[in-house]
DNA sequence: ATCATTATTTAGGCATGTCTAAATTATGAT
DNA sequence: ATCATAATTTAGACATGCCTAAATAATGAT
């Protein structure tokens, strides 16, 4: 049984990626909704979802949307590891800003090549969050476990890692700069101030900040054993 | 009066970089090379050669051959520019081999981005050769001279830069690895066997070593003034 | 249950970039 | 100068991925 690689089109990943997206939220992406994404028409899309389920990437249920077949989940995985791999080699190594990466890593991440990607982990000490606190799937297709407590809730004496920025604006990102934060830091919650809850951090590196608790209702963490 | 970017097809940029090559040998790029060099036919050039005229690209007279205009030698050169950083970033950064970084720099030589490459070069501290040893062009698609001495020809007591390895078999880049020679070092020249000409050379980082004449002759060097 | 509205698919068309086969042009040997 | 040969271009076809317009299916309000 010989099993020739097929390699797929940036638009047929594209349409996978933004199956994956919409799923995040539910069972099925409808033809709408990926089009929305694509900025393509829904008639295009549907030419699309029968291509890729041809294939043995999707499933589509006409008129009811469609959904990615294991073998689709595993190619939407890599490219959003790749995607994300990128983003974090732009802002850590070449000095982008949070918001300057996306389109950027929109093209690199259809280069194919397993090596330079392993090679690209390897040289950014396999991370598990991108800049925007994503988790970065490993090259299983496993995912990190997902940031789902605020900072805002967290008790004093705690260590975190700051992971994630939830509905994060252009201010908040400044904000968060501006005070020496950044996705990945580890944290100690020192202290609370008790007239209006807000945090006194203190990073493993960095000079020690205050946060109101506006702002800790964004931040997503992870607990830090250690 | 508004000028509009108009972003050139993956395969527009192949052929113009294919043209740019054939150049290097003669004044004009004829259609069967290019093909050859494409893998693709001759009457598929053809198709394309008109249409990069019609864009201002190329000079193309038809049963003669084509040639860049200006504006397609700037294109060209960006195109060389951005390959040969990936290639450099590839070996340097990432760990890649020699011979491993073409087929992927081919890739990643496509993305479009303004930023990116400048930020790469910044990164790669602006480089003037790529791990073969070709010049990289700069912002401005000017080329570093080109290495034309060969270390054959070198006397005692020079310091010169490796820059480039002139018809080199995979057994002669391991044996310089093995010698821990690489392009872009710098050497000095300390001595010179009397009995066979070999030559004893130190480099600027790591251990003296010794190669012979027919070594010598495939190394291509500049004189470093310093 | 019907119907207006919305989502989706189908049908047909177009641009791009490729191909093969045929026609045309250039070239070098005689 | 002629002609066989090689290179090139032209003509016509095809796959891809997109579009618009028309037809069809699902949905929710009445």
């Amino acid at each position: 049984m010989i099993y020739i690689r097929r390699m797929l089109t940036r638009s047929e990943e594209d349409h996978l990626k933004a199956i994956y997206g919409l799923q995040q939220a539910g069972p099925s992406a409808f033809t709408k909704d990926i089009a929305e994404r694509l900025s393509t028409k829904a008639s295009s899309v549907t030419d699309m979802l029968k291509k890729l389920a041809d294939k043995g990437f999707v499933k589509h249920a006409p008129y009811h949307g469609a959904a990615l077949t294991p073998k689709g989940r595993r190619q939407a995985l890599m490219l959003v590891r790749k995607h994300r791999l990128w983003e974090t080699f732009l802002v850590q190594r070449l000095g982008f800003g949070w918001d300057e990466v996306h389109e950027v890593a929109e093209q690199l991440e259809h280069v194919s090549s397993e090596k330079l990607i392993e090679r690209l982990d390897d040289y950014l000490d396999h991370p598990a969050y991108d800049p925007h606190g994503d988790p970065i799937p490993d090259r299983d297709g496993r995912l990190p476990e997902r940031a789902t407590r605020l900072l805002a809730d967290c008790d004093v004496g705690e260590r975190v890692r700051f992971t994630a920025v939830q509905d994060g604006s252009d201010a908040l990102l400044q904000l968060l700069d501006s005070k020496g934060l950044g996705i990945g830091m580890v944290l100690l919650v020192r202290g609370r101030e008790v007239f209006d809850g807000s945090l006194e951090l203190v990073p493993k590196q960095g000079p020690a900040c205050t946060v109101s608790v506006q702002v800790a209702r964004h931040l997503l963490i992870t607990p830090v054993h250690a």
